[in-house]
DNA sequence: TGTCTAGCTGTAAGATTCGACAGCTGCAAA
DNA sequence: TTTGCAGCTGTCGAATCTTACAGCTAGACA
């Protein structure tokens, strides 16, 4: 067997397409790019979300999707984003799953009775096979693209639709991502590397002094690095401070 | 055009070997395993690396790979880790992307000369060609799964194989995430939900006060909850509290 | 030369948090 | 019925953090 020769196959999703895709500027043109991949794959629905953070403790959720109105209507008036299954996997798996599989497995101590509802109240909408992907990284708490199919004998694992799915789903999320953080980007001026230094010892838990000693400074100085940290960061204390530099990824490195 | 039928090619990576793959319970089986996978994408050589946070902002990495040693050793002294361009985009980044655009476009400041020369010296190796697949979730900073191939020639993008390739690398995060959390779990007793609404409002820079007073109890009763939350995550104050709580990812939803 | 920035230091009052003292209710499992 | 847990409340002294006031050096840049 050559592997190499064996896999000159031409994929469904080609480099014109992704890039394509990862041009879009709107909101529009990057959903209609998502249908024209989704379609090559077989697939007559979609849909996208991601949850981002707006302060380290709320987040709100992003959507776009190529879904039928009806059951987008019906999944938000009946709540479901809570008791979602894909939801739930989505938020500690990073491999993508059926969604025949989620309806089995109980995922998070979610009902599985529940979760079979939802399955089969959306096939009733015509999605009757669907895979979703976890999306995670680029600051969102997680996202989530799942596809879905009308016809239930759509071959999924047993193709490469399978991994073109995932492809799609990371390009999807890295252009959303871009889209997002465009407008929501809040000017932070950067923090000194002497700021960042008593920050992450004061996440470590450390005090004043302590950090102090750490660094080998006065203690007044490491108060008056923290103190221009939370201007900077625009929070009140400390614990703000620690808590927006983290999720803002400021303290890695 | 028929997507559906036309998307019957069956995949290099069977249900089978992925199955085999999160099945894995010790390193070695795993580094076996995904050497095989690599294998029938027509890769040669392959690395996965993710940092894990041991505290808010001190992580260590985990490595498993399927390099020449010659290059690894190479590598680590060159102390090499810091300056590579995959790393780098990995990052920030959650779509592949193949070594060459990385040794032409510099990412995040970092010297495109020196880039290159690790890309070079790489080539050396046997590592002509290569593609870098981001990782994010799971608990870790990020990760990284790269391939690479001695045919300078070999075709990625253009085939399957780059979809496939990210399939992988999500499997082997996921499989990887389970090996490393098994050991380092430390047992942290379940937050009640008083104490993570007071750890959560920490977290948003309010005072014990006004804490108290968002909740409707006592002062007294929000130091209370912060301290049996303080004890239960092993810190020393508030600060080190919120920080550790938002890295276990204790305060979403 | 003057201006800007990063870094550094001091004092002091007032606000906040920490830590240890002690004790209440309501509910559910053993 | 006892035991345990979650939630709730009080006081007090010591430690720590916040926020004013004020002023220093060294290097970069126009």
């Amino acid at each position: 067997m050559s592997p190499v020769r064996d896999s000159m196959r031409k994929p469904h999703l080609d480099a014109d397409l992704l890039g394509r895709l990862m041009a879009c500027d709107t909101i529009e043109t990057l959903t209609d790019q998502v249908q024209i991949a989704t379609r090559r794959l077989g697939f007559e629905h979609w849909i996208y979300g991601a949850l981002m953070p707006v302060t380290p403790t709320r987040a709100e959720e992003f959507v776009i999707n190529g879904y039928p109105d009806e059951w987008r209507r019906h999944y938000l008036e009946s709540g479901y984003t809570m008791a979602d299954p894909t939801v739930n996997y989505a938020r500690g798996h990073v491999i993508p799953s059926l969604w025949d599989d989620l309806a089995t497995r109980s995922h998070r101590g979610v009902n599985s009775d529940h979760a079979k509802l939802i399955f089969t109240e959306a096939r009733s909408f015509g999605l009757a096979k669907g895979l979703s992907v976890p999306l995670h990284g680029l600051g969102c708490l997680f996202g989530i693209m799942s596809y879905a199919a009308s016809d239930p004998k759509h071959p999924i694992v047993e193709s490469t639709v399978h991994a073109e799915a995932v492809l799609l789903a990371t390009y999807v999320h890295q252009a959303a991502s871009l889209l997002i953080n465009r407008g929501a980007s809040e000017k932070i001026k950067p923090l000194t590397p002497r700021e960042r230094e008593c920050l992450k010892w004061a996440a470590e838990g450390k005090s004043g002094w302590e950090i102090a000693h750490v660094l080998k400074i006065s203690e007044r100085t490491t108060v008056f690095h923290l103190m221009n940290a939370c201007q900077k960061l625009g929070v009140m204390n400390r614990q703000q401070a620690v808590a927006k530099a983290l999720v803002l990824g400021l303290l890695e490195n």
